[in-house]
DNA sequence: CCGTATCCATTCCGATACTG
DNA sequence: CAGTATCGGAATGGATACGG
């Protein structure tokens, strides 16, 4: 995207949830936060991306509040990038996209890796979407209402 | 992103849904044909996005399944885009997007609009993931395991 | 109305070399 | 190990003009 703050000011959700986290190495370095990676070389490492893009996201997300800077707590000398509350809480949108290129980005016999439950080790579910009387909601049950947040 | 076809391959799934859909446009334009448009001139108006770039996002989405086209349907000599399965099923995506940002991007009183139940007009609640036994789960509860699609 | 074609500016990204 | 500095190439996007 040209024009950032066109979005960051979108009425939209979606919109300002692709201008943070849209970008493909945004997504993926939160994706290895999430399983524990914190350091610079371990994400490096990982994405094999270049390693002033690196920094540029690295610094990108610790401005938005998805990450942020703790010493290191092995004793090492450097800091640890660590998920924040608000980075945390991407975690429904990777199961997202995750769940759905299982579905439809693979074909049959390719390697992957699944999500499953860490104490029975088995495959979870679908995520899924309540009316707050609890009916299962789908594309066509919902419809969007102008808010004030 | 430049090496494209890294991702394309990669076995993280999450790094292929990002492939797919991680470009900002196709994900607004997805929005938007979720919320029923389907010409081109909407998604232009809506977006607000140079045509020739409209143009290849579109096609894109086609090439990839998302969307297909179809004769307009109001007699209209007009094709329509719409979306296919694949298309809908990234549905949750969207929901985990907007609620996400719904939480976290905006600052008190701004504008917005909000999902709501179509029935009853009513708030719905977060997206959920649960265990196959029914636990509800959060970060900290999964792990990653290899697998064969 | 629905695109396509062209041109240009910008941004992004990878490779590499360098510093503490 | 954890970055910073610089460079060049590629992709992307916006504006506009044009054609079916």
């Amino acid at each position: 995207m040209a024009k950032r703050n066109s979005l960051k000011e979108d009425a939209c959700p979606v919109a300002r949830s692709m201008e943070a986290i849209g970008d493909c190495w945004s997504m993926l370095i939160i994706r290895d936060a999430m399983l524990g990676k914190k350091r610079f070389g371990e994400f490096q490492k990982s994405l094999g991306v270049a390693k002033n893009i690196l920094t540029m996201r690295l610094r990108a997300l610790l401005d938005d509040g998805l990450l942020k800077l703790e010493p290191g707590a092995d004793g090492s000398a450097y800091q640890e990038y660590v998920l924040t509350d608000k980075g945390r809480a991407v975690f429904p949108i990777m199961v997202a996209l995750r769940q759905w290129a299982e579905d439809y980005a693979f074909k049959p016999g390719e390697e992957t890796n699944i999500m499953v439950d860490r104490e029975t080790g088995r495959r979870i579910r679908k995520l899924e979407l309540h009316a707050d009387d609890g009916r299962l909601l789908d594309l066509g049950d919902v419809t969007l209402k102008p808010a004030t947040a």
